[in-house]
DNA sequence: CTGAAAGCGCTAACAA
DNA sequence: TTGTTAGCGCTTTCAG
């Protein structure tokens, strides 16, 4: 109940109020088993009393049991990055780990020195939230340097052979993306379009299947930032092209500067332009109009990448999905492609 | 240049290789300026050839100076908290300190114990970015418990005297809000309503004191929570009510709700609806209608806040700022007031 | 300029 | 069930 003494209290000090040795209370508080009752009580009391609290970094230095996450990511602003976080650390102050966070410059180019000095220590563990580039090069590193138990998120269009890839958390965002192309294509769009975030994209490759099992040929991938700005630039030329109908963004916010694209040119949607998004964001559903998007589980995966990190660190056990599959939200933004040329403005 | 090594190399190893104690590998990586230049050279050589890297708990336990801030939040997805989290970490690492987060829920209460539990040891510095009650709170836990120094971000909201204090990065979002207000009853609007985030708002104050300075009841506020779906079912009543002309809104995300619930009620925006965000998120820019809203520098706030630690970890020098003014950024949700009741459409 | 000694707070052996 | 003995890897002293 008390507040903060003069200087911290060790073990040392519970101990003695407790009349016990130190080992002891670093067994109470370790739930150590075989501690009786009585003793217990008695350090528990002291412990309160005294306001101890274990001193981590001599915990992990000591040999303790790691209790503690470096998470690697490039941008904790973007939704889904920032979402995986929350994701991780649910699960890990759940089972009593510290979360530290390492953010790298998308800019720039690392070499391993640099990344493994991210890590607090040797033999910590780490989640990387691969995205792009930068990071998908960070979780190599951590890989190959043995010393580190890692897990990583990200699509599956990391271009890593996921054979045996139990370090891997990731959504079939390439099965959606064919799903959500196809749903396009089969509402009678000859084409559709990508919008790509700067990754190398399981979304690109599984619209790229769909388009190329009816037979079309994928058009060139217009590539943007990820930023609703870069988007909306991006975008400008492609929806100013009236044989353009359909359009699949590598996520909600590029989804959304192609709508702000469309409605400046004039383009009515879903009148003669159907949008769909990646993420299903907080905003979709309330965007005028609602955007069709894809819901991807990011907590989920975040949880899970803990989770399997966990397991890892204990045994081996088998990783195991604790997310829910992507899947397609069909709402305002897509319509059928016969509409084509109405006149702008609403009915 | 080489690659991870079976086991931890420690200082020994190093000082072993390079022919040196401990002791002068320890200066080196301390970058203690009395090491001979030929010595220094050598240990880096070391260094190098062994892929040694300095292992932080050891050194936190061994006395050395503090690096490393605990950032203890609510929601690492709201925006602002995003923002702010990465001016922090922007700041932190380029100072060399590692930073660990440790979210609250906000639905639950800590007692001091659990809010001390956060923090990794006694003496490690804490930054909190307060936006809630839960966080105001640790941030007030924090402040009393001598051992940790802490800096909190948030609006001068915080219920706190805001005299001396020293330890407080705050955006002036109160006098903002203000200034808002005023443009919307200067441009003819009779009254200024104000849909609120769950905190006690700086910007709640700010309202009022414009509507009263102007002779007007501020009428009762309306509380929605964080999302956009939240501030939608809390703005479907107000927008209904013909008398409202303008609504002030906790941040942008209600204001896209607000927007949403305009549009689903068939009131134009600016046409005979006119509302106002905080924030300027990255969407408000390229929203149908782009949104009037506040340009909050969070990022700059969360560097502020890093530098405002170091500063009285080192010494105890001024806080100064490092972040922009708020300004009111008019864009198109925002009109005069005498157009209400026009037919839909722009100009 | 460099080395030797001591110890940070804790856990992991080992005894008792 | 409990206590004792060693360190973990590093940074302080303090001597040379």
């Amino acid at each position: 109940m008390s507040a903060a003494e003069s200087r911290p209290v060790s073990i040392f000090d519970v101990a003695k109020l407790a009349g016990v040795s130190h080992q002891t209370v670093s067994r109470v508080i370790n739930d150590s088993p075989q501690v009786a009752d009585a003793t217990r009580a008695r350090v528990n009391a002291a412990i309160a009393e005294l306001g101890y609290r274990p001193n981590r970094s001599a915990r992990t230095l000591a040999g303790g049991a790691v209790r503690s996450v470096t998470v690697l990511t490039t941008d904790t602003s973007l939704y889904g990055t920032a979402e995986t976080l929350r994701g991780i650390e649910d699960a890990a102050r759940a089972n009593g780990f510290t979360v530290l966070i390492s953010v790298l410059d998308p800019a720039e180019t690392y070499d391993e020195d640099e990344i493994l000095a991210r890590i607090p220590h040797d033999g910590a563990p780490a989640i990387v939230i691969a995205h792009d580039d930068t990071t998908v090069r960070a979780m190599r590193v951590l890989q190959k340097s043995q010393t580190h138990t890692t897990v990583a998120t990200g699509g599956e269009h990391l271009g890593i052979e996921l054979d045996g890839a139990d370090w891997l958390v990731s959504l079939d965002d390439r099965t959606v993306a064919a799903r959500a192309t196809k749903y396009l294509l089969d509402m009678g769009h000859r084409n559709v379009h990508y919008l790509a975030i700067p990754s190398k994209a399981s979304r690109q490759a599984g619209w790229t299947a769909a388009l190329e099992e009816a037979g079309i040929e994928p058009s060139p991938v217009v590539h943007s930032g990820w930023t609703v700005g870069s988007a909306y630039e991006a975008a400008l030329e492609l929806v100013a092209d009236p044989d353009v109908t359909a359009i699949l963004c590598g996520n909600d916010d590029l989804a959304f500067g192609v709508l702000y694209a469309a409605h400046k040119t004039g383009r009515d949607v879903p009148g003669d332009l159907s949008v769909i998004g990646f993420d299903d964001s907080p905003l979709a559903a309330y965007h005028v109009p609602p955007l069709t998007t894809v819901d991807l589980d990011f907590r989920g995966v975040g949880r899970g990448a803990f989770e399997l990190l966990r397991q890892k660190l204990e045994s081996g056990g088998q990783p195991r999905p604790t997310w829910r599959s992507p899947e397609l939200i069909v709402r305002e933004t897509t319509g059928p492609a016969d509409r084509r040329s109405a006149p702008k403005g609403k009915p």
